[in-house]
DNA sequence: ATTGTAAGAAACGCAACCGTTCCTTATGGT
DNA sequence: ACCATAAGGAACGGTTGCGTTTCTTACAAT
């Protein structure tokens, strides 16, 4: 009858686009009501699907949930290398920062914070591993070239960062750049040079 | 008929009796299933009462629950003076961490990274700043001494060990001595002495 | 002992979700 | 062009919570 790319009608989607929509859209209600309070019924309203799509799919909400953490969240590819501690601790600081501000991040802090146990442990397994792997790199490379003293390389000080970037979200809702500096000019550099 | 203090029946409470068993019901409520799913139906159930009760006292969910963390949650009293910097941090840090592991803590830490902005606002307000206040009398007063460098007594540092506290909660679910150890010797006093 | 107050319990109609089932029709593969 | 598949929607009965109302009766104050 009418045209199929009419605008306002979206059109019925498979695979990959329709998985989009529902990942995305669990993102969002994690976001605004977390786990608990989550619901597949809004989900479904939200991707512009019915339940049936996504029951069909996952059995249980914390697959679904798990699901689009794994899906959605960015795998974090490069280790910076400017050869230069701050600059690398900067860019860094920036990048797990801007995640964890963005939407998803949001979503997924909603679940590492929440008060359902396994799905925390879930997730906390999946994102704080490989951002501690990233900083410990980092700081190897700079003892290595004697930027850093060796003995301050710990792992309580690599996680110190990303809990510092954590702590300031949590407080001012927002991570400034000035926050950034702050946190690897008074807190990191003293305390790898000490 | 029966004698008025029978075992297993309470007896019709109210006035402060009351109030605390249902602050302690919001309170658990909090820390199993977070703010957005808790209901007033469970708390009245919880507290052994009636919704009733419950919708005479408190306008909004959010009063109700701002009610029991105004009730519940230790005002912090006396400011620890050993007169020795380690001891004092250590004393510190393992009150608020007692604080923040126990039931009401995490009920609290519950409101405090959920997903409602007012009420982590709030929240925020009440139970964060005593503590930075409480961080920054102690190390003033060791920079006087000349224990510490007095450029070291920033608002950034005073508030890294309580984050660091809430950051090792977050990621392995407890606070042991050991943590708040290696907080004081590996990150806050080489910072302090820097 | 009498009396005002509010606790505790039950029920109201209403709304949101649950997880499932059924039907239609758009869509991608052949 | 045809066809198997699954998307999208609607409806199912059941549960949970909402916020309010009503009633009985335990309690505290006098």
């Amino acid at each position: 009858m009418t045209a199929a790319t009419e605008p306002g009608r979206a059109t019925r989607r498979r695979g990959d686009a329709l998985l989009d929509a529902i990942y995305a859209a669990v993102m969002e209600e994690l976001a605004e009501v977390g786990y608990p309070a989550l619901s597949i019924e809004r989900v479904a309203e939200r991707a512009r699907t019915g339940k049936a799509s996504i029951y069909r799919r996952w059995p249980t909400r914390l697959d679904l949930v798990l699901g689009a953490i794994d899906h959605v969240m960015p795998r974090l590819d490069d280790v910076p290398d400017t050869g230069n501690i701050r600059d690398d601790l900067l860019l860094v600081l920036r990048r797990i920062g801007a995640v964890m501000g963005s939407r998803n991040g949001i979503a997924a802090r909603a679940c590492v914070d929440g008060t359902d146990d396994e799905l925390a442990r879930a997730v906390r397994e999946r994102l704080i591993p490989p951002r501690k792997e990233m900083m410990l790199a980092l700081l190897h490379r700079a003892a290595g070239r004697g930027e850093i003293n060796a003995d301050a390389v710990t792992q309580r000080i690599a996680e110190t960062g990303p809990m510092l970037l954590h702590g300031e979200l949590l407080q001012r809702g927002v991570i400034t750049d000035a926050a950034i500096s702050e946190i690897v000019d008074e807190v990191l550099l003293p305390l790898l040079r000490a």
